[in-house]
DNA sequence: ACCTGAACACCGTTCAAGT
DNA sequence: ACCTGAACACCGTTCAAGT
């Protein structure tokens, strides 16, 4: 969906609002947030800044759409062959998004933008009801349908994000750097902190050497799937059956 | 801390680094993100863009400072007199980044973007050892600390984010608007959704209505408190006795 | 209907020149 | 040491003019 034609470099096509989203998709991916600008955008599409404003309202508008089209093709992967249990969907459209976002570093910032900025438009939706539906067949109460699609939901997008940081950090780092060196940096940095304030920080800052973040991932969403299926959460009445 | 003197009209005292970060921090919380400005943050302390730069290297540092003042501040507020649980003391942390945030709504945006792109920074730090050292304290497995921790801040910082653009949005509908009506507003949009695509998301969009953020946020928590609290965790060993 | 590209009103940042 | 303010190299966005 996103890979359709190479783009067109004298341009034989009109400008199309899908042709625009997925030129500003690659060059989202190649330089960054700051180095999609309409000037740039122009000169890949062949054309200048001006012309970009007939298909799309702006540069806000754009970015949504951007993101749009990247969360929907990450939410579509999901067709496995044999029957899973909603544990295991649950890790797997997390682990779509988290592998989504680990490709294009950019999108981490624009879903929180989409989330909170605007609830109304299609990625919120999108995201909550892949997310929502699965916690729905884990059989909780339906008291807790929206806490628990909010605590994975916001545990997957922070905790990708932080991964596609890593990705993206270890790349500055130098041509051969890693991953690994990257975080081996920051563990240097947190082990050097005051004894006396930060101990747990120190603490835990020699795991972060060893960890994988794939499997770290994982880790979190098995615990939040551990909270959400407890037999009844503090304060709330026993679980009803599931309603599916 | 954040509330020392008024800003200097016509500016008797020279330029500090400490001034300029308070008034940063003024005309983020009138303008939001996008009235940070060099020019306007000249004109606040009666100077021009160019003197800031010699108390300041560049705008992401004074994002930076600005974010780790409010962060400080927020998190120093902890000394509850009587004795109280972990579980508690994490409900308290969590509701003075919940408060600031909401105080501060630019704030959410850069607090993801000082723990993903500077870790090593003094933010990320301060709120990983205030809810870790708790995390620690509630008796889980060292093998876990990591990822409880995780877990609790992406859904703090992602739900205080989320709670804050309710505020924020509600602002901007109108001058007697309130949260209620917007929430009212996202709801509806919800429930118009394609029944046959978001059958969850138009279930849910009725109890967004009638909820209360602080109220959710708290039981998302609490969620979160119990999985990490939980006999062991699937795929993992039992846990062991707490090392305070 | 769709595109062009100059022009406008901004930015962050630099830097010679001042005190 | 610290400040000033003009200048530079950008932005997003608009819009008369073209096809």
């Amino acid at each position: 969906m996103a890979t359709r034609t190479r783009r067109p470099e004298r341009r034989e096509e009109p400008l199309s609002r899908e042709g625009i989203v997925e030129v500003a998709i690659e060059l989202l991916d190649a330089t960054g947030e700051g180095g999609l600008t309409f000037r740039a955008l122009g000169e890949r599409l062949a054309t200048g800044p001006g012309a970009i404003y007939w298909h799309v309202a702006n540069k806000g508008e754009l970015l949504g759409a951007a993101t749009d089209a990247v969360v929907a093709a990450a939410l579509a992967v999901e067709p496995a062959g044999s029957p899973t249990s909603p544990q295991d969907e649950i890790r797997a459209v997390a682990l779509g998004l988290f592998h989504a976002i680990d490709a294009h570093p950019w999108l981490a910032a624009q879903l929180s933008t989409q989330l909170s900025r605007s609830p109304w438009g299609s990625v919120a939706p999108r995201i909550f009801e892949s997310i929502g539906r699965r916690v729905r067949s884990l059989g909780v109460p339906e008291d807790s349908w929206f806490t628990a699609t909010s605590v994975l939901v916001h545990y997957i997008l922070g905790a990708a994000g932080q991964n596609a940081a890593n990705t993206a950090h270890a790349r500055t780092l130098g041509p051969g750097a890693n991953r690994a060196e990257f975080l081996d940096a920051v563990s240097s940095a947190w082990e050097e902190l005051d004894p006396d304030d930060y101990p747990f920080t120190r603490a835990v800052a020699s795991r972060l050497r060893e960890h994988d973040d794939r499997e770290q991932f994982l880790a979190g969403i098995d615990l939040a799937l551990t909270g959400i299926t407890a037999p009844h959460p503090p304060g709330e009445q026993a679980p009803t059956p599931p309603t599916t």
